[in-house]
RNA sequence: GCCGGCGUAGCUCAAUGGCAGAGCACCUGUUUUGUAAACAGGUGGUUGCAGGUUCGAUUCCCGUCGCCGGCUCCA
């Protein structure tokens, strides 16, 4: 695919960075360099730390290689006299590595500008004075190859810009992103917390915080009973036993809290003198009988030999609950089912725990304790595809009340090559084929990916694109036959016949806190009437309209308004200023004139003053506004 | 988890190998205000935590915890 032009000056500008690094550090080893969505970056083996002091250096070095004008030159060679160039130049560490990723029979290139030379495909600009708006930004440590038990090498990020204009306004952008970041504007509007004694990624919601999530899940709750869904509950632990047969344990041990062992097995094999290597090896065990109950209904060896132990020497302990899922499918199977009953539509708002790398914690969109607006649809074959389509539907109602417009859908099929999917091929023909054509009915353009599946079924999910640019991927629709299977699920058909439902994994929001966080920064903390955690304050002029205020603010608080009273001594301005910094979406003053007609003179913090009003008519205007879940009109 | 950077008052940020400071917020008083900051005074700190070097450490060193930017990961 070839370069467009800004990609080209971007990769342009990495090789002129490389250029000026080799010129301070001669030693350096080179990786890659490539552009990226918003700059390029180098990857760079040096035993020295880069400092930011240096990143300054490096800048004004590259400056000189851009005010020598060098020509780009492309030169073609043999895959030998690439490999010669390459030692001669003293790169062999990594470039004759990505030498040999170059396929046989494609062309093998080198760029030179001055006395540098890099293997590339290219393209480039022709000379390095056409760079004229760059910036480094950053260093970061990048494993070689991507590969975590590769070397981490040094990564230094860049931008640049066709014009110095576009490159302020990116820097602007940036900024920008920076004062609508949640976790500043969470700490700004009091809306979460988070303590390190309680721990890192556990999301304390504050009462501010907490309305919005409320108004979001009575939201949802509503569209649920609209489309026939049930609520349920359920605990936020369950036992070893339960995941080890749904496969979640010990599967995905390294991201799930550590089990909880029960007292007694615990006292019973500190007793033995376990180590702990034993200990983990039985708690990972499971029993002969739950062993063959699992390989004969999932058709396979699903659980192998070397994880059976004697029952004497199992150990029972719960687990923090990774997923909803298991809950779901006993209240499920805690009775007969019936062809007539399905489909069965089990939705809970259920808290789930994982243990996310320290380092990949971020505010509340990366968390280790996280609330999912989940529901587990259980039905027919024949159901799956109009099923399918309501839980779609459903998503783009959501997103379609918040304003979120700019999002893609994801359909997710299995990679052809990998064996890490369960269950047999036919279904997941069938299952795959189901999600496509679900997609479809959307009216929204949507990509088939291969190898984002889950291990147990296609899925689709939405990918929203946030104000600043940035991909999240939110709410997810997943088909999913092997559970079923495993927890030997069935219902009985018109022919008598017992049968196997199938499952579906949905989740509009994918978790509270993710879907708050991106919500956040999605309206700036400016948040539409039925979600602002204050909808009115009331501003007095003066003490002297304080009993008129009063009088309001009991009479909105009983028409149900989320609503304060400032009745601080400050000058009208300074309470004007609080509101607005507070983000409140109306600001009511209060003067002797309003006290004498019952009127507000109302303040919209997106229209500004619109002039007085009878009190009543702005209940009546704002409780209609919460009700409709209208946006905030623009600025 | 890995690489790098950063931890000073509720917030934003100063300062120094020698008594830790400002603005905002908060409290008190004065002011009684008409659409983005009235005035004065006051409270507030084991400088993330724990060691070391030093006569003396918030500053220098080591460890640890946390945060930030990336990498890896995300059923």
């Amino acid at each position: 695919m070839p370069m467009t032009p800004l990609e080209e000056l971007r990769h342009s500008c990495s090789h002129v960075l490389a250029t000026a690094v080799l010129r301070l550090f001669p030693e350096a080893k080179l990786d890659i360099g490539p552009p990226t969505e918003t700059g390029f970056y180098y990857d760079i083996d040096i035993d020295r730390k880069l400092t930011t002091e240096d990143l300054a250096r490096i800048e004004a070095e590259m400056k000189k290689v851009i005010d020598e004008n060098q020509p780009f030159l492309r030169k073609e060679v043999s895959r030998e006299e690439a490999a010669e160039i390459i030692r001669k130049i003293g790169q062999e560490r990594y470039k004759l590595g990505r030498l040999a990723d170059i396929p046989a029979g494609e062309a093998i290139s080198f760029y030179q500008n001055g006395e540098f030379i890099d293997l590339c495909a290219g393209t480039h600009v022709r000379y390095t004075s056409k760079i004229k708006a760059y910036k480094l930004l950053s260093i970061a440590g990048a494993y070689h190859r991507g590969d975590e038990h590769n070397k981490q090498l040094q990564r230094i990020y860049g931008t640049a810009f066709a014009t110095r204009e576009e490159l302020a306004q990116h820097l602007e952008r940036l900024e920008q992103a920076k004062q609508r970041d949640h976790r500043k504007l969470g700490k700004d509007l009091k809306l979460f917390v988070i303590d390190d004694d309680v721990g890192q990624g556990l999301i304390l919601w504050t009462p501010a915080g907490s309305i919005i999530r409320q108004e979001l899940q009575n939201f949802i709750s509503e569209e649920l009973r609209k489309q026939g869904y049930s609520q349920v509950f359920t605990p936020h632990i369950g036992k070893l036993e339960l995941y080890k047969t749904s496969g979640h344990f010990p599967y995905y041990k390294e991201s799930q809290f550590s089990p909880v062992i029960e007292n007694e097995s615990l006292a019973r094999i500190l007793k033995e003198g376990c180590s702990c290597g034993e200990m983990m090896a039985r708690l990972e065990a499971v029993s002969g009988r739950l062993a063959e109950q699992v390989n004969q209904r999932t058709g396979k060896t699903t659980i192998g030999p070397e994880r059976v132990k004697p029952d004497a020497q199992l150990l029972d302990g719960f687990l923090l609950k990774p997923m909803n899922c298991p809950h779901h499918i006993k209240i499920f199977s805690s009775q007969p089912r019936s062809y007539r009953d399905l489909p069965v539509r089990l939705a809970e708002f259920g808290t789930v725990y994982r243990w996310e790398q320290s380092g990949e914690l971020n505010g509340m969109t990366r968390v280790r304790g996280f609330t999912q607006d989940d529901a587990h649809l259980f039905c027919t074959e024949e159901q799956v595809g109009p099923e399918m389509i309501g839980c779609l539907a459903l998503v783009k109602v959501i997103l379609t009340t918040l304003g979120m417009t700019d999002y893609r859908v994801r359909v997710g099929l299995r990679d052809p090559d990998s064996a890490k999917y369960t269950g047999d091929p036919e279904n997941w023909d069938k299952a795959e084929a189901a999600c496509r054509e679900a997609a479809k009915t959307l009216g929204v353009p949507f990509t088939e990916e291969p190898g984002e599946a889950a291990f147990y079924g296609p899925k689709i999910d939405f990918v929203v694109r946030d104000v600043i640019g940035r991909e999240w991927q939110l709410g997810t629709v997943q088909v999913d036959y092997n559970l079923p299977a495993r927890f030997d699920l069935s219902y009985i058909g018109a022919d008598n016949q017992p049968h196997r439902p199938v499952m579906i994994h949905r989740a509009p929001f994918g978790s509270m806190e993710r879907f708050c966080g991106v919500l956040i920064e999605h309206f700036g903390g400016d948040f539409p009437a039925w979600l602002a955690p204050e909808q009115a304050r009331l501003v007095p002029i003066s003490d002297k309209v304080n009993a008129y205020a009063e009088e309001l603010l009991a009479l909105a608080k009983a028409a149900g308004v989320r609503v304060t009273l400032d009745s601080h001594s400050d000058k009208l301005g300074a309470k004007i200023r609080r509101a607005e910094l507070e983000k409140v979406p109306y600001t009511l003053v209060l003067g002797g004139k309003e006290a004498e007609t019952r009127s507000v003179s109302v303040r919209s913090r997106s229209r500004g003053d619109e002039g007085a009003m009878p009190f009543d008519a702005f209940l009546e205007r704002l409780t209609a506004e919460a009700k409709t879940r209208a946006l905030p009109a623009k600025r």
